[in-house]
DNA sequence: GTCTGACTTTTAGTCGATAAAAAACAATTT
DNA sequence: AAATTGTTTTTTATCGACTAAAAGTCAGAC
């Protein structure tokens, strides 16, 4: 059966939403607690019932209050919340880069359900998904081979890479003074120069920022088969990062220099210029992988 | 229940091979056979079993007998031999391409699953693989929506494809001259000549010619994602042309004398030659292409 | 040493059922 | 009448079971 872990989830943050509230407060309409924790109404009911039997919502109908003081406020665990399918990317994604499997692997789908405890459809609709990544094989009636975690497929990731966001950032230097993309660009520049002024603490921010920077330059000529190209990197780099802390901060350090000399490329709209950046900064990168996928 | 349709295919392919051979003539190994047809040993021992049974073959052990004047060489259906996941797929791409489905399309995988004859599952299944074609999106927890074979879909395809296909017609041309992708060229340009020649009766043959081609080219610097970018093209290549044959004999023709000047531009290892009958060339077949999806 | 026979074990493909979540519809209240 | 709550219907996510196909084992025959 379905899991229950988008009412969890919903339950959680309506207990947030709660505690920002002042004692006796009424509680939003149903239709505004949906639009705002992201999910149905019927959830959002059931969550209400919920938080009324354990005492935390008072009154019925149109009049219902809050009370952010009661003892039983009590959150469901935070693992209770992710739905299967990211279960099992997680552990598939751990299996993979920190267990560093081997190329080649045989992978059965049996095995892992046993594993990771999920029914044998959940590993196939996984393993269909994942497919895309480039790091797995089918042989039909056959089964999943692990191709590697390898310097071949970092090289070969970041050559199309390198054409894409080569070609994204032509456009964006292209783009129109009054677009908002300058504006978007601006804002991102600075939120770099944050980060670099409390790096010491704030070092794991990066990646999110990285992230959020290559996607705004390809947002200048959207096109769909980059933006999921860019799915695939941003979750190769979130995973990887997320075992690989060997010199995370000096790595995250230089990483936003290059990209704040890119961006500075880019306001000057001199072409080659930002190419040159694009590139330094793209070479890097990979280097960075590299040094990763050899130790394997 | 898995479906027997590997066993069926299996059994249709040893009825031709059976076919090939004299009354009388001895049945190769069962290793023999399970290389030849591409199926385990499990599986030849079945279909032989069959043959046996309705008297196709005699004997056994060593001394196994072939008869192909049998007047029991009954074949199973076509129908019986293509996998679910193939059907899906082709009953999917005829919803799309040839009933012309709208864009914003909700897709319902029960409605599918029903007009399809298949278990949810199938469809969910089939849903998620295509995902990469960036013609589907999915919603979580509420369903896929379509996004329309439209203009935009076949300009981003467009892009990409020119991108790709430059890149490796610059590798190709960089080739050393004792490389057998020369060798290959010459073959698949001869094949283009041939073609030309009986353009009247075999204009169908250009469909698979063209992949040929196209993928030939790819092979001078091979890169998985690129290769994997082939494969959506060709499939909807494959699928758009089986419904819409408007001008095919001469749009081909167009398209083989496209490729001559192209591969003779390749030949010449002229760089900026080659660029230029690529570029052309793809812009006609995206010409073909947008015409057709304008149609909707 | 290759081939068949007769198994056994493992794995993939497919189905149908069921609870959770979303969506649609109906009934209120302000 | 617009917004809100109450009720019913539709649809998705997940499981577990079942069968075909693959893969492996090992003995014996040619």
């Amino acid at each position: 059966m379905k899991t229950d872990t988008v009412f969890k989830r919903a339950y959680n943050d309506a207990l947030d939403l709660i505690s920002r509230l002042a004692e006796g407060e009424p509680l939003p309409s149903e239709n505004t607690l949906s639009a705002s924790m992201g999910v149905s109404r019927t959830t959002v009911r059931k969550v209400i019932a919920s938080l009324k039997a354990s005492g935390v919502i008072s009154g019925a109908g149109r009049e219902r209050n809050v009370h952010p003081s009661s003892p039983s406020m009590h959150r469901f665990p935070e693992s209770e919340t992710v739905p299967m399918a990211a279960q099992v990317e997680e552990r598939f994604m751990e299996w993979m880069l920190r267990d560093n499997a081997r190329p080649g692997t045989a992978i059965n789908e049996l095995d892992l359900a046993r594993k990771f405890g999920v029914a044998t459809t959940g590993i196939r609709e996984f393993l269909n998904r994942f497919q895309r990544f480039g790091l797995i094989e089918k042989r039909p009636n056959a089964g999943w081979v692990f191709k590697g975690f390898t310097t071949n497929f970092a090289l070969e990731l970041f050559e199309i890479r390198e054409m894409f966001e080569l070609r994204s950032a032509r456009a964006l230097a292209a783009m129109p003074d009054g677009s908002s993309h300058w504006v978007q660009l601006e804002a991102i520049r600075r939120e770099h120069v944050d980060l670099l002024n409390d790096i010491e603490a704030r070092y794991h921010d990066f990646s999110d920022l990285d992230s959020r920077f290559h996607r705004l330059i390809s947002s200048a000529a959207p096109n769909r088969f980059i933006d999921s190209f860019y799915d695939i990197i941003t979750v190769i780099f979130h995973y990887h990062y997320q075992w690989n802390k060997h010199d995370e901060r000096q790595r995250n350090e230089v990483a936003i220099r290059e990209h704040l000399t890119y961006i500075e490329a880019l306001f000057t709209r001199n072409v080659t210029m930002a190419e040159l950046a694009c590139r330094a900064h793209l070479t890097s990168a990979r280097e960075t992988l590299l040094r990763s996928t050899s130790m394997h």
